[in-house]
DNA sequence: TTGACGTATTCCCATATGGGTATACGATTG
DNA sequence: CAATCGTATACCCATATGGGAATACGTCAA
């Protein structure tokens, strides 16, 4: 097998920085794929290409207007990752050290216990 | 230029779901290689190749003890990722819809004011 | 030392990437 | 209708993936 498609979900999706960019860039509102071609300094084709990976995943939805293309932001596609990544938050914010004392010492007291059954 | 390599930040690293699934097991602790292969029910030299990927972007740590390695999590390297996704938070929590609320009503009173200059 | 154990590395392969370039397609304008 | 604009698609290519299988390597036991 090799490595999973970027449309498999929107973790490969996100991989991409280019394509974070994107995301980046519609966070302030609906825009054309030439505004993005700008913003990012990338060909057109490849834009439009990232868009397909990101349209794949529910990442943007799109509305035509005129001859125009309007991308427009979904974040709701990105809640899986939120959701697994907020869970090693305890790793780097000083939010959980309270709750990590708090810890230590029901296992601390349940070692206890254990001990007193011996 | 091919897609990037899995090594090459969090975000490439964490893409494969087994990985992610290396991480949460990592969670609760140290683990030997033989014990995330049966968890995993990966065979060992995919799961070793796993841990290198990991190793390589930090998410984890590795102690040798007699002949096993042991594994430990690392949540550091993935702050980046929560960083980032934060930001899209709004998208789907009701958290933020009083947040919305104020700031629709500060980007009204700004419009009024420059109404009033002309 | 020899053998067994726990893990890492090497090689093979099908797969699809992301950029470059050219071109196709639909909508609008003249 | 013809020309042009805004986008999407089709190709080509170098690259590296992730799994399978075999094997190398370091450590401990007999």
């Amino acid at each position: 097998m090799a490595r999973a498609a970027t449309t498999a979900d929107a973790f490969n999706a996100v991989a991409e920085p280019r394509r974070r960019q994107i995301l980046d860039a519609l966070a302030e509102g609906e825009r054309p794929v030439n505004e993005l071609v700008g913003l990012l300094g990338l060909a057109q084709p490849q834009v439009s290409k990232h868009l397909r990976v990101l349209r794949e995943v529910g990442a943007v939805d799109v509305r035509d207007e005129g001859r125009k293309r309007l991308y427009r932001l979904n974040g709701h596609a990105l809640k899986p990752i939120h959701d697994w990544v907020k869970n090693y938050e305890r790793s780097w914010s000083e939010r959980f050290d309270e709750l990590d004392v708090v810890l230590e010492d029901l296992k601390q007291k349940e070692q206890d216990d254990g001990d007193n059954d011996q």
